[in-house]
DNA sequence: ATGACTTGCGCGGCAAGA
């Protein structure tokens, strides 16, 4: 079973560079980030013709996540935690496997810049709300995969340049302590079950040629309960749609499940 | 060359992203 995750920069710009990854990687799963649109604004009609089932957690102009899956699925919209909170970016669903069920989460965790603002207190609020969530998936003790954007670079090694992320609400070491309190509750960091290398980016700047210098960091993440990390056979950055005309600044990272 | 872009909204630049 293949589970996808790619932060799409705005769907509607991303149509057919979409179309065109769910043909080549052929994804069971694929979790989207900022869709920036409302749900009926999804292209709906063109996903669910290459195949797909398709429920989205949309909203006006930002944020905004979906779940496109092969197989039908039982979908909860929204984080747990704060009625106040407005913001779409959050979406799980119950997928069907050939051994039962994965529950599959597609998020998009608040970036938090700048720092010692209000913007960073929401961040931290948000890991904070998001870890008592997974606690409390975990105790289902079935394979989970909580795959998304989630604007934290884990660790030295996963940023071309980490001096230049000092002070950075991805990389503060509070920023870290909840990626790590998170990952502690017993999550798998599926990359990092693979692959000790540096250099694993999946997102790289429109900015000051970051691309072509890569000058990348690694923020989208597929987060395992064990019993999901039990079927893990291998992930795959697909660098190459960052190469292509009008990117999104981030790229798929995908994992096959046994 | 120390490399300031892309999106939505909506029609003029601003906010947000990372």
């Amino acid at each position: 079973m293949r589970i996808a995750t790619w932060n799409v920069n705005s769907v509607r710009q991303r149509v057919d560079h979409l179309l065109a990854y769910l043909k080549e990687a052929e994804p069971d799963v694929l979790c989207l980030q900022e869709i920036k649109c409302m749900d009926d604004a999804f292209p709906r009609l063109e996903v669910e013709s290459a195949g797909y089932n398709v429920a989205t957690h949309g909203q006006k102009t930002f944020n905004g996540v979906a779940i496109l899956s092969k197989r039908p699925i039982e979908v909860t919209r929204g984080l747990p935690g704060d009625d106040a909170d407005e913001h779409a970016r959050y979406i799980e669903a119950l997928v069907p496997h050939d051994t039962g069920v994965v529950r599959v989460a597609s998020i998009y965790l608040p970036n938090g810049n700048p720092p010692l603002t209000d913007k960073y207190a929401y961040k931290l609020a948000w890991m904070d709300r998001l870890i008592a969530h997974a606690r409390g998936l975990l105790k289902l003790e079935e394979p989970l995969v909580l795959a998304g954007d989630y604007n934290v670079i884990p660790d030295a090694r996963d940023a071309a340049d980490p001096q230049a992320w000092d002070g950075d609400a991805l990389y503060l070491p509070a920023t870290r302590e909840r990626f790590r309190e998170l990952i502690n509750l017993g999550l798998t960091d599926a990359v990092r079950a693979c692959s000790d290398e540096a250099g694993l980016y999946t997102f790289w700047d429109y900015q000051a040629g970051a691309w072509p210098r890569n000058k990348g960091i690694r923020i989208d993440h597929l987060l395992l309960s064990p019993q999901a990390a039990d079927l893990l056979q291998s992930y795959a950055i697909d660098k190459h749609m960052r190469a292509l005309e009008k990117p999104s600044d981030h790229v798929p990272v995908r994992i096959d499940l046994a």
